[in-house]
DNA sequence: GCCCAGGTGGGTA
DNA sequence: TACCCACATGGG
C-alpha cells in the first residue's frame, strides 16, 4: 500500500492547479501564501473583473488599485508589491514573456524566482511546476504535517530536504508529482488538519503506524501503472 | 470570540 | 543558524 495511491483511490483525479492560464498560476499561487483558496478566489474574480490578470496590466495600475482589489486574499498589501515585484521581474529578464522565462533550466529559474520579493520555495517550485511543468516537487506545510505524523520526515519542516527525497524517491515525472502534491494538500484539507478529530476517516490510516516506503523503490515499472502518471 | 489557512521577509541574538 | 514577529481577510 503506498501513500499516492490510497489518496488516489479515495479523491480521485486532482486536475491541479486550478487556474485558466499560467499567469493565473502564478498569481494564485502568490496570493495563496497562508491563505486558504477560498479568499484567493475572490481575489482573482476582483483582479479577472477589473481585466488585471496580465503582467502588463500589473504593471500600469497603481499598487494602491491592486492592493484594494486582492484585499479577500488577506495580507493585501504585501501580496500587491510581490504581484509588482513578479510583473517587473518578467518584463525585466524576458521581456514579459512567460515562455521566454520557462524556457530557461529549470534550477536557474528557481534561483532566480526566489530572488525575486515575495517569492520563497514553495511559490517559487509551484510557479515551476504547475504553471511551467519543470520537474520540482512542491514541498508545503500539509506535506510536512502528514509525512512527519508518519514518522517519514523529520519534525521541524526542512524544505530542501524534503524536497530532494521526494525527489529522489519518486519517479522522475512532473505529472506525478503534480498529482502527487494535489492530492498531498487535499489530504491535508479533508483530514490532516492542525487538530487530529477528522483523524479517524483519513485514507492513510493504514499507513499510520509502519515506516512504508513514499512511493516508487518499490513500485515496480512493470506494476499497475498510477493514476496521473504518465507511463 | 477564537482558530486557522496551499508563506515570506525582516529583525535580533 | 535559529527563533520571533508582522503581514490581514474570511470561513468554521
Amino acid at each position: 500500500m503506498r501513500y499516492y495511491e490510497l489518496m488516489s483511490a479515495a479523491l480521485g483525479p486532482m486536475n491541479w492547479w486550478p487556474a485558466k492560464t499560467p499567469f493565473e498560476v502564478i498569481i494564485g499561487a502568490i496570493l495563496t501564501q497562508s491563505t486558504s483558496w477560498g479568499n484567493v478566489e475572490l481575489a482573482i474574480e476582483n483582479l479577472r473583473a477589473a481585466q488585471m490578470l496580465t503582467p502588463s496590466a500589473i504593471l500600469k495600475v497603481r499598487t494602491s488599485k491592486l492592493a484594494a482589489l486582492v484585499r479577500p486574499s488577506g495580507y493585501f498589501r504585501q501580496k500587491a508589491k510581490k504581484l509588482r515585484a513578479f510583473a517587473q521581474f518578467l518584463k525585466r529578464e524576458y521581456d514579459g514573456s512567460l515562455e521566454r522565462m520557462f524556457q530557461t533550466p529549470t534550477l536557474v529559474l528557481r534561483e532566480k524566482l526566489l530572488s525575486v520579493h515575495g517569492i520563497g520555495p514553495e511559490t517559487a517550485d509551484s510557479i515551476l511546476l504547475y504553471a511551467g511543468n519543470h520537474p520540482v516537487f512542491v514541498v508545503d506545510a500539509y506535506t510536512h504535517r502528514i509525512f512527519s505524523r508518519h514518522g517519514i520526515t523529520g519534525g521541524r519542516p526542512e524544505y530542501e530536504a524534503v524536497r530532494a527525497r521526494f525527489e529522489g524517491e519518486l519517479p522522475r515525472s512532473p505529472q506525478l508529482w503534480n498529482e502527487f502534491h494535489a492530492l498531498i494538500v487535499n489530504t491535508g484539507k479533508n483530514w490532516c488538519r492542525k487538530s487530529v478529530a477528522r483523524c479517524t476517516d483519513c485514507p492513510l490510516r493504514p499507513l499510520l503506524p509502519a515506516n512504508s516506503p513514499l512511493l516508487p523503490l518499490a513500485a515496480a515499472p512493470d506494476s499497475t501503472p498510477l493514476p496521473g502518471s504518465i507511463a
